[in-house]
DNA sequence: AGCACGCCGACT
DNA sequence: GTCGGCGTGCTC
């Protein structure tokens, strides 16, 4: 009997078996519709074959019909996903779901036919200043339109309606005058397009360069499977590697992924890519309309674009022949998916590249330890690229402030200490530019009642709400979306001696104002930026425009910021306190990133790292730019407490609104854990998540950990498939990146 | 996840 | 007397 396996769009983890009629030709990877209880659902063929049916008989539908003639995934992206499934014990659907653009997905589109799929994009209205004179009668926002146009060309409506105010009446109004032209259009593809790229010449290659280059051609070439760590300062010219790599296999007929961490995909390094290969790169970015990612998607698909750039997601690009995955900071925590199937991008690129016998190149200055350790097994082959890429361009000179030794300066604020407030001076005396930075968004991240004790905490969260001023002052929670406006009483005892404890962004922002009036200020960090505004602050950075930088994590990742000579790292300690055993990692490949953003033109940069605990390894290390010196303690550190990269870790996440079903179930299930445990498994906990409650549920958590994956599973698979208490919800994060 | 079925409260 | 709340069971 002729079955086909097929995943449905459901959170089931399981495919279902459909019967083919006669005369219907399925391959893997194509679409078909399928009648899935009382629905219809477009699923995708996983196999097809010659079998007996697993489900009796009368459970057993046939597919109703196929979808699309050639299959919508190749065949080794299609095995890839099902062992993506397989790791992480994600159900099928969902997976299938990561590779597949909305619109691919939704029935109702797919049935349509192809016609109606190319009136998906969306049509927009373009106005267009026509070369009259203008009447002196037309003034105010028409005629500031009308000059706008002029300069800048051709420019939607809905861009004009955002830029001056009523400009859509105005616009209408000059359109009838006579003045302007309105015109529909097809929207552009991508915003990244809309400014075509101007060419460039590739630079010289340092010799480290042209070594890395070298051996990973070699290896495209002889179209070996291989994986390489190319191990360089930030700014040795890690992206130029790349692009040399990138070029090479697209020369060589195959296809090429690289992967970014969602916040460095700029316009900057999307601009480089383009400036080097056109128009045959497809960028994916979480901006992307449906419309414009199916375009990009269909252009893989269709191999009319053989170069997928992106984040996380971009590994599942539709391509054949792959021959080259580029993970750049490959160490980046934002390659893993915190929610839905919680996959790591870093490993999974080098998992689909190993499959597919394609080379993986993973891209750092402070490569991850789980690269460190693979170099050290021969699983990865080490690429260094030693020095700066410019020759002018050294490595910053980097000092220690002991917070402990060392008072407030002159602005009687403690985390502005008096060397810094020094360099500070003196950096603006020689017109350069500074970025300090603090891991803390907000005026003060709590308030403390002096009369009861009590921190204003969140209702629906353990947490301290934080304060914020920027705006009309108001309390907000960082873990949810809660946010109320400033209260002047204690909620708790109705005093109204409420003191704001710690600093975040807004306050050193408003203390340097104070301290230097006649500098010009900034702050970048996430209620900044919404959107693409931090491209905007960051452009201003670059023009000049600022002069001193104040922000969170944003500031520190691979923007090219080259009048920057000084940095301040406000609070090194900050993140060292985090329950997480890969805490002083963190703290240390932030610290030599953030050090990095200092001198990266032809000044000599100056490094400024405040902290508590300057002996502590993760910041001495840090400040000598001893990358090595790092590894060889915290690798041996973790191998004696047993955590990754020696070992692997599951965690079982448990949470309910009720704390008792909660702290039931995670006791329940890690009992059946202890239970299904061989030989070197060992099950810990339950114990309550470190943030006990979020968005209103208790949170309880397990780990299960081993040596050896493969002995893990079958506890995992155990847990996976036990059946609880419906409101609870349970998680299994495999290698998990976040431990909170 | 959907979508059914099913068994108890306030209303046209 | 019904409309409708969401508990629980199933989907090849």
């Amino acid at each position: 009997m002729l079955l086909a396996r097929v995943s449905v769009p459901v959170p089931l983890g399981q495919a279902f078996t459909y019967s083919v009629p006669a005369g219907l030709e399925l391959q893997r990877g194509a679409r078909v519709l399928c009648e899935f209880g009382r629905r219809r659902v477009v699923g995708v063929v996983l196999d097809v074959g010659e079998r007996e049916p697993d489900v009796p008989l009368d459970k057993l539908k046939p597919v109703v019909a196929l979808v699309d003639p050639e299959p919508v995934l190749p065949v080794e992206l299609l095995d890839f996903l099902l062992e993506l499934a397989r790791y992480y014990l994600a159900p099928i659907g969902d997976v299938m779901r990561l590779a597949l653009p909305a619109i691919e997905r939704s029935s109702a589109r797919a049935l349509a036919g192809q016609a109606e799929l190319a009136a998906v994009g969306r049509m927009v209205r373009v106005a267009r200043a026509l070369a009259l004179p203008l009447p002196p009668e037309i003034r105010g926002q028409a005629r500031a339109i009308h000059e706008h146009l002029l300069a800048s060309g051709p420019t939607e409506v809905a861009v004009l309606a955002a830029r001056f105010g009523n400009a859509r009446a105005a616009a209408k109004r000059l359109a009838e005058a006579g003045l302007v032209a309105i015109e529909e259009q097809a929207k552009a593809r991508d915003p990244f397009f809309a400014v075509p790229a101007p060419r460039d010449t590739p630079p010289e290659l340092t010799p480290p360069q042209a070594g890395a280059v070298h051996a990973i051609i070699a290896r495209l070439e002889a179209r070996e499977r291989g994986g390489y760590l190319l191990h360089g300062v930030t700014g040795s010219g890690k992206t130029e590697v790349y692009l040399r790599v990138v070029e090479r296999a697209l020369a060589l007929g195959g296809s090429a992924i690289v992967l970014v961490p969602e916040i460095a995909l700029t316009p900057q390094l999307v601009g480089r890519f383009r400036a080097r290969l056109g128009e045959r790169i497809a960028v994916m970015h979480s901006g992307l309309g449906d419309a414009d990612r199916h375009a990009m998607w269909k252009s893989l698909r269709s191999g009319e674009v053989r170069v997928a750039v992106g984040a996380r997601s971009a590994l599942f690009a539709p391509v054949e022949k792959l021959a080259l995955i580029c993970v750049d900071e490959e160490h980046d925590g934002s390659f893993k998916q915190e929610e839905g199937v919680r996959y790591n991008a870093r490993d999974m690129a080098l998992l689909r590249a190993h499959r597919a016998g394609a080379v993986t190149v993973l891209g750092s200055a402070t490569p991850s330890l789980g690269s460190e350790l693979a170099v050290r097994e021969q699983r990865l082959e080490r690429l260094v690229l030693p020095e700066r890429a410019r020759a002018s361009a050294v490595l910053p000179r980097v000092e220690l402030i002991d917070l402990k030794r060392v008072g407030a300066g002159p602005s009687g604020h403690r985390l502005l200490s008096l060397p810094l407030h020094r360099a500070l001076e003196q950096t603006l005396e020689q017109k350069g530019q500074a970025i300090l930075f603090l891991n803390r968004r907000g005026f003060a991240p709590s308030l403390l009642c002096e009369a009861c004790g009590k921190v204003i905490e969140c209702p629906s969260c353990a947490v301290a709400l934080t304060l914020h001023r920027s705006g009309r002052p108001r309390l907000a929670c960082h873990y949810c979306d809660h946010s109320t406006p400033l209260v002047d009483q204690c909620p708790a005892c109705g005093s109204g001696r409420l003191s704001e404890e710690g600093a975040g962004t807004e306050r050193i922002e408003q203390a340097l104002t104070e301290a230097f009036p006649a500098a010009r200020i900034a702050r970048l960090d996430r209620d900044v930026a919404a959107g693409a505004k931090s491209e905007k602050v960051l452009d201003r950075m670059r023009r000049r425009e600022i002069d001193v930088l104040v922000g969170t994590q944003m500031v520190t990742k691979g923007h090219d910021l080259p009048d920057v000579t000084l940095v301040g790292v406000l609070n090194a300690d900050a993140a060292l306190s985090m329950p997480d055993f890969r805490a002083a990692e963190r703290t240390f490949h932030l610290l030599v990133q953030v050090a990095g953003r200092a001198g990266r033109g032809d000044a000599l940069g100056k490094v400024l790292i405040q902290t508590w605990q300057p002996e502590h390894p993760a910041v001495a290390l840090a400040a000598h730019h001893d990358v090595a010196k790092f590894v060889e303690r915290e690798l041996e550190d973790r191998r004696e407490l047993g955590y990754p990269p020696y070992r692997r870790i599951a965690l079982v996440r448990v949470d309910a609104v009720q704390e008792a079903r909660a702290r039931e179930v995670a006791a329940k299930l890690a009992n059946l854990a202890r239970k299904h445990a061989p030989e070197r498994v060992d099950v810990l906990g339950p114990a309550p998540a470190p943030l006990p409650r979020l968005r209103n549920r208790y949170r309880f958590r397990f780990m299960v950990r081993s040596d050896d994956r493969a002995r893990m599973r079958p506890v995992l698979l155990a847990i996976a498939r036990a059946s609880v208490d419906r409101a609870v919800r349970v998680a299994i994060d495999i290698d998990p990146v976040n431990m909170l």
